[in-house]
DNA sequence: TAGTGAGATATGTGATCACATTATGGGGAT
DNA sequence: ATCCCCATAATGTGATCACATATCTCACTA
């Protein structure tokens, strides 16, 4: 059980704290939002027992968590599979996101001290050195960072705590738009808006940039989507790197 | 295992299917919903388990859907209790569902047909009933009832999952503003308004009559709050009347 | 050759047991 | 009388086992 650092996660800090189900639980979350899991990705709970070296108890308890936020699914009494979400889901999280995290970017805005600062700027020249590197994987998860630090600015972690929900739902897809170059720039510049917006105190702008960027991401990954139909239904028997 | 209704909920319509552990969530879920549980009550897992005839296991999983919700805390290794919102929360969940629940509301009055009209119109009966008889537990369930209705219209679910999580917070502390008889009596008003709203396909008055509710509901609760701030405290000992 | 059926395998589920840790109560000292 | 310490009880946690059911495989038949 105290075997030291059971859950590596290569790339990301995970601290290796807590019980053993909290250790999966951020494991798995932590993976669902780098996009290390495919949408639909079928798996099951022995192999994410025996993979994790844990009992199964936990990693179902971890699972458990994670179907509360729609991330996983007990489809019945069959099987377990990564969430997939519809056309018309994708939009609800889209809009859903625009009014949360619209609320949070005013109030970081709002609340911004010149610590703040300094912490964002660093952030934001991580996500640029991430996109100009065109690392996906290592730039989905900064993005994910940059947006969460200037959230937690706003210091409303109910309403954070959804938004990472969504965050959940959203990341296996997000690969895809994150891999596409023309987006990536396009993404920055929106970035690039939300910095000066909140470097500024300008409530509004930062409003309407972090608009900007959902926008812009959603309207990419409906387009990826849409394209390629097929490459996501093949996707899923890939991703079988999961494994530390 | 296959005793019929071991999880017998008395004023609930809960249906006893799917797994036990799904059977156990539901229940607590729909006791939070209604009231049933005080803010920051103490409770062991081996009682619920025996409450509810099953072992501790479907228990443990059940509990740990309800704490990714926020609904319960596993304070460190120690001890389970409910969860607890401070002012701030407060103040965060209200902005939140006005975000939410505007949204939907809009939808929902653009998506509205004759036969919705007919259900919408029957709920806000039974609210009515609720409210004259003054029945609390009955009251909150009926509410939540009614702008879930509402919100399925919208056609959005993703979204309706995150204002349920929501209203699984604030549940037990609305026992308190549901007990004020000129809240229920406001409340009724707002309720009126969304009504007419949505008859009227009114999008932007059904989000407005929405707002109106949330913000009153809130405001009467940090009223309550203010007040009787030690009333709260001593009714975590209280509401022991939980087992079936 | 394709479809269908049964047997075999795999998987989620739930109960029971053992353990580490913490809360709690009583007894003793100051 | 009050405070502190230790022993007992209680609680969350995780592993293992047994079971019901879904899925898969492959042989058999039309």
């Amino acid at each position: 059980m105290e075997k030291s650092n059971i859950i590596a996660f290569p790339p990301l800090p995970s601290v290796a704290r807590g019980s053993v189900t909290d250790q999966v639980y951020r494991h798995l979350r932590d993976g669902l939002m780098a996009g290390r899991f495919a949408p639909g990705q079928r798996l099951t709970i022995r192999d994410l027992a025996e993979a994790l070296g844990s009992s199964p108890t936990p990693v179902r308890e971890a699972l458990r968590r994670l179907q509360a936020e729609g991330a996983f699914e007990f489809s019945g009494t069959a099987r377990l599979s990564v969430g997939q979400l519809s056309e018309g889901q994708l939009r609800d999280v889209r809009d859903a996101r625009v009014a949360l995290e619209g609320l949070l970017a005013e109030r970081a805005a709002a609340r911004m001290t010149c610590v703040d600062d300094a912490e964002v700027r660093q952030l934001y020249g991580r996500l640029q050195a991430a996109a100009d590197a065109v690392e996906v994987t290592t730039y989905l998860w900064t993005n994910f960072s940059f947006h969460r630090r200037i959230y937690q600015i706003a210091r409303a972690p109910m309403i954070l705590s959804a938004v990472e929900n969504f965050w959940l739902l959203i990341g296996p897809c997000f690969v895809l738009v994150a891999a596409d170059a023309d987006h990536l720039q396009r993404s920055m510049e929106a970035h690039r808006q939300i910095l000066d917006a909140l470097l500024d105190r300008d409530a509004p702008a930062a409003r309407a940039a972090v608009t900007d960027d959902i926008m812009q991401a959603a309207n990419c990954l409906s387009r990826v989507l849409d394209k390629a139909a097929k490459e996501c239904s093949v996707a899923k028997t890939q991703a079988k790197d999961m494994p530390a």
